[in-house]
DNA sequence: AGCATGACGCCTA
DNA sequence: ATAGGCGCCATGC
């Protein structure tokens, strides 16, 4: 059986990101989560590749704690959104996030999971 | 229209 | 645990 899929639309794409933004904000201090448990939590699993696009196209002056937004892995994001390679990093440690010795996040420690209904 | 790419994730070997 | 392949979906050329 085919998998009904909902047309592009700019208005659904806007909703979106703001769905994710309003999810991250969320995130505790200290904590962080996944592009794919972001996608979970608003009813996509097979969003995390727009969760990514979503935090890409962060507007200036938002209030949104993108640093805590890793992937599967716990691997960070690079300098795309942080303007220096080592930027969100610093900002994770300056929570208490611990990293393992391979440069990863210990998600078994800080994963945080969303309540419910969002 | 086709093809490549990507802040991703799952399956398989 | 690691590497490669594939699915997903929005974008850009």
């Amino acid at each position: 059986m085919k998998r009904p899929r909902q047309p592009p639309d700019p208005q659904a794409w806007t909703a979106f990101q703001a769905r994710v933004y309003a999810l991250v904000r969320q995130v505790p201090p200290g904590r962080v989560i996944t592009y794919g448990a972001i996608a979970t939590a608003l009813g996509d699993p097979r969003k995390a590749r727009e969760v990514g696009w979503a935090l890409y196209e962060l507007p200036d002056g938002h209030n949104v704690p993108a640093h805590r937004v890793v992937n599967r892995e716990g691997c960070l994001t690079g300098a795309w959104a942080f303007n220096h390679p080592d930027r969100q990093r610093t900002l994770l440690e300056a929570e208490g996030i611990a990293f393992l010795s391979d440069g990863r996040v210990d998600l078994a420690r800080h994963l945080w999971t969303p309540p419910d209904g969002q």
